[in-house]
DNA sequence: TCTTAGCACTCGTCTCAAACGAGTGCTAAA
DNA sequence: TTTAGCACTCGTTTGAGACGAGTGCTAAGA
């Protein structure tokens, strides 16, 4: 695929420079205007010409400049760009990731989300660890007064669910301590999937005048440990999509936006990205969704223990800039990953 | 206020609810066919006219219809409104409110929000409860491991706040228990101005060996009862403002979308509600603030205890279905009330 | 053989005037 | 007091022409 001459990779990259600029179709005189590249704009049109009949670029009408088709994306992407270095402004902001420390993993990435939309000016998005892959870690009943228990469920990673569980029945404090120990002594280091009915069943019945109270905390730890329909998927910066030029179109925005309604199937597109290091870049049809055609998307993942656990990316128009986006992601990914090692 | 003629409340109502339904300016021809006044169209002219020196109806240029104005707003909503009734199919969404039954206060209101964003189609926000009116009901402090301590802080109302400690000195369970219920003790009932610096100071130093770990408890105490910078405002349904045709003008929706980037100035807009009971409505130029000069507001409050903790409301263009609005959000604020009762 | 100046051509956009039509206010008759 | 009739207003739509950015092609020069 390195299969340009130099002259024609200066030429794709001075045009791409451009459209991701200007958001217009780049002219021939005004390539050789702008970048002094010693070559007359009647020599870079036909160079244009051979670009476009190789798929690099293409012309929106007869009498228009060119734009990158997503091949010539891909080129530039793999071939001509040069990461620029995350400046030190960029990087107090990321640090701000973990302002709050230890507080839920989620929130967490919430922030991690909010502040990528904010460095990038694209949408932010993130896919949240699956909860499949937790394992329980620590259960802790509270007596807040007579009838009401708090429930307190502790997964690793990151994962802290509070459930206030009234009791009809009066507990005192020691019978939960008994019933919270029992429980963590059978459970702990149990993923989701080894929550078998047998188990369960067995937990159910094993102390007879709590049985209705441990049946609605085994109800909690299996919601928490299978994840059903929890949110799954992050988004912020929804909003940066209306200063792209290419979104002025209301009608079609609102198609895309209405895409972020349906978390879940969105989280399906997005999946799949299962990748090694560093960032991968998904450039415009190369994403399966019909309606990312336009999009290109830029992901890194995050680690925890040494296990990929999640994703975390901006979604942009193919016309993006694609090398800051690539170091703002993987900055990011990164910080995240080490702050993920403290939990 | 109440002077106008049956006939004009009639001609004014007609034009109100068509243009709520439309969006376009309503003329005399169109009142007169779809609303069998039995008076010409030429009566309904006089009376428009009429209506429109009066300051209820004006005209965006001479060979238009009318549109209401506030004032106009104004006079169909206090007069002339005749509160829908909520359908079955709306019960039934907000009764998804209290799905979740006891999770944390503010997810409930989030969750809340979203509903009320989906049932009327406008933006929905709401003001959570004030943290400063919050007051310490439990703490507990429970070793993960030899290490991490997981701290958990219950406020009322309905507010738990976890986080997991470093400490470098490590605490049997029992000796975490006896600080949990020490600080229980000194601290139940107390909101966040009763934190004096003596009393903390105190707090501090009453057990030498966990000196650190409680000033750390301390800190997170004083940060959730006094509600820095915490999220008071939550808003939902952003995007339905595309789908108003006043808002087909992108840079004119871009600047009100981007009120909501700052929730903290956004809040303080919508604060100052206070409010008996039942809906409140905002219209046009009622709102203080000029970037809301556009949109009515319609909010009610929500209790617990008897208290009025927060408020909750949609915003939509000064066209707003006020009558759907205003029972919708009624009823909304009155499940939301009716759950956090049994917080 | 490669480069480049020159030029005719294309085609989207901008401009402006004319036609259109929804809605009005006024007048005069019922 | 109501209403049919009509002239008038003014925003919107339509279409023709000018404009111009950018191209491809040709032919001359290096």
């Amino acid at each position: 695929m390195n299969n340009l001459n130099d002259r024609k990779k200066c030429i794709l990259r001075a045009i791409t420079d451009d459209y991701i600029d200007t958001a217009e179709p780049v002219g021939s005189t005004t390539i050789a205007k702008k970048h002094k590249l010693g070559i007359s704009s009647a020599t870079i049109r036909n160079e244009m010409a051979s670009l476009e009949e190789d798929g690099y670029l293409y012309q929106p009408h007869t009498s228009a400049g060119r734009i990158p088709s997503d091949k010539g994306y891909r080129y530039y992407v793999d071939v001509l760009l040069e990461l620029p270095r995350v400046t030190s402004e960029d990087n107090k902001k990321i640090s701000q990731i973990s302002d709050y420390k230890k507080d839920a993993i989620e929130k967490t990435i919430r922030r991690s989300t909010k502040i990528l939309a904010e460095l990038t000016e694209y949408i932010s998005i993130a896919v949240i660890p699956e909860h499949r892959n937790a394992v329980f870690r620590h259960i802790q009943l509270v007596s807040l007064d007579l009838r009401n228990i708090l429930v307190i469920l502790v997964v690793d990673p990151g994962v802290i669910e509070n459930r206030v569980l009234f009791s009809p029945r009066v507990f005192s404090p020691i019978e939960l301590d008994e019933i919270s120990s029992y429980l963590n002594q059978r459970l702990r280091g149990k993923k989701g999937e080894a929550l078998t009915k047998t188990l369960l069943n067995e937990l159910r019945n094993s102390v007879p005048e709590a049985r209705d109270l441990i049946s609605c905390i085994i109800d909690l730890v299996q919601e928490v440990l299978t994840d059903n329909d929890d949110e799954v998927l992050v988004a912020d910066g929804l909003l940066n999509l209306l200063d792209q030029p290419e979104f002025q179109d209301l009608d079609k925005t609102k198609l895309v936006l209405s895409m972020f309604e349906d978390h879940a199937a969105l989280a399906k597109v997005l999946f799949g990205l299962t990748q090694t290091s560093g960032a991968k870049v998904r450039i415009g049809e190369e994403n399966k969704s019909p309606e990312l055609k336009e999009f290109s998307l830029v992901t890194a993942t995050y680690y925890h223990n040494g296990n990929n656990v999640g994703t975390i990316g901006v979604l942009g128009p193919t016309r993006m800039a694609y090398g800051r986006a690539i170091s703002v992601v993987n900055e990011v990914a990164l910080s995240l990953s080490e702050l993920l090692e403290l939990f």
